[in-house]
DNA sequence: TGTACATCAGTGAACGCGCGTTCACTGATGTAC
DNA sequence: TGTACATCAGTGAACGCGCGTTCACTGATGTAC
């Protein structure tokens, strides 16, 4: 076969952004070594190349996962700024890119926090680090967009965009789950109110 | 050894018990039958005398786990019933019995939803099923506390729940964990006065 | 410019372990006589 | 009441499969001369 150095960056990079997508989409524990090299188009006798583990795969993958959901809000909430219409409601912009029907089909490409809060209680210690942090940052955004600024409430609302896109996947009622992600914005922007 | 009838039935119901702690303490895909009959008592060939698969313990270790959150659940709202303090915030009272330390602290003995959610996306159809029903009996008592009576409102205060608790078993500062849990609660206990 | 060779990304077979499942066997229970 | 036997819950070894990991090998790249 034969490869360059540069290949071989690109070839990293393909895994990895395979495996952040996989563990979105089907979980931490469902990524598989062998599925993972395959769906990035090689074999996985290749793996051990590019990473030392599964668990140093998963560790890095995750916190890619992280990053680019920190990009795409920063990028929602800059592109918002410049349109008039969220200058009105910031928090309402936030709330509902999380909680849009697109966003609870496609997890893979989705937020890392809404796909894995439920099992990072399982994960490595690395894993629940920077879901920690994520969370911290996710809240910060939010408490800018509060009249109070209080840190606690966005951990509340962090906590309700979570446990909506989690249960609107969860349950096996399409109905239901519509129901869920409007109840939970009708709660998130009764804040920017009256607090 | 030599068992009568009786205490088949007796083994079978610790099995269930156990695999219902199990579940819920550490996740749906972490059971394992050899574990769960170490557990309970019993050497791992005795299981496929009470159960047809593992699958089959799981889906009905769900079932049970379930019953017992709603049982739990029933028993406060009448217990707060009985005291007066209750009459005032019914909703206070079923969201403080979910947003505690000590449900936080001890899943297995805790809440089948709140543990499950974010497992349930991966799960077998059945689980998902029960998971679902058991949303709408939470919503259901839900919205009776509230002054709107909106299902679509009291599933947004399950969100919240089920995210609150779900995050603060996450991450990986108790400080944190605490202030997820009072934001959630003071946003529940928000919608009793205005909706 | 052309040829020989070292490098190394990737291949694919193989290993080891854990786990769900199966099964021949054990021995106390409780019925039959 | 006492004895022989059928039943069957439970035991523990073994099987098969999947998966993480290892490793000897391949062959294109790119350097040395």
């Amino acid at each position: 076969m034969g490869y360059s150095q540069a290949q071989k960056a690109e070839s990293r990079q393909r895994v990895l952004e395979t495996a952040a997508r996989q563990i979105r989409e089907d979980g931490i524990e469902a990524l598989g070594v062998a599925d993972c090299m395959r769906r990035a188009g090689l074999t996985h006798g290749a793996f051990y190349g590019h990473f030392e583990s599964r668990d140093a795969l998963i560790v890095e993958a995750l916190e890619y996962a992280v990053a680019l959901s920190e990009k795409r809000i920063a990028a929602t909430v800059s592109a918002a700024h410049a349109n008039g219409s969220a200058k009105k409601e910031p928090l309402r912009v936030i709330a509902e890119m999380f909680l849009s029907e697109k966003h609870i089909k496609d997890p893979g490409n989705g937020c890392a926090l809404c796909s894995l809060a439920g099992e990072a209680r399982h994960a490595a210690p690395a894993v629940r680090e920077s879901l920690t942090q994520y969370v911290h940052k996710l809240a910060s955004r939010i408490a800018q967009t509060l009249a109070s600024d209080s840190e606690t409430l966005a951990l509340g609302i962090v906590a309700t965009i979570v446990g909506a896109v989690t249960l609107a996947r969860a349950v096996d009622e399409p109905e239901t789950a519509r129901s869920i992600l409007a109840g939970s914005l009708d709660l998130i922007v009764a804040q920017s109110a009256d607090a």
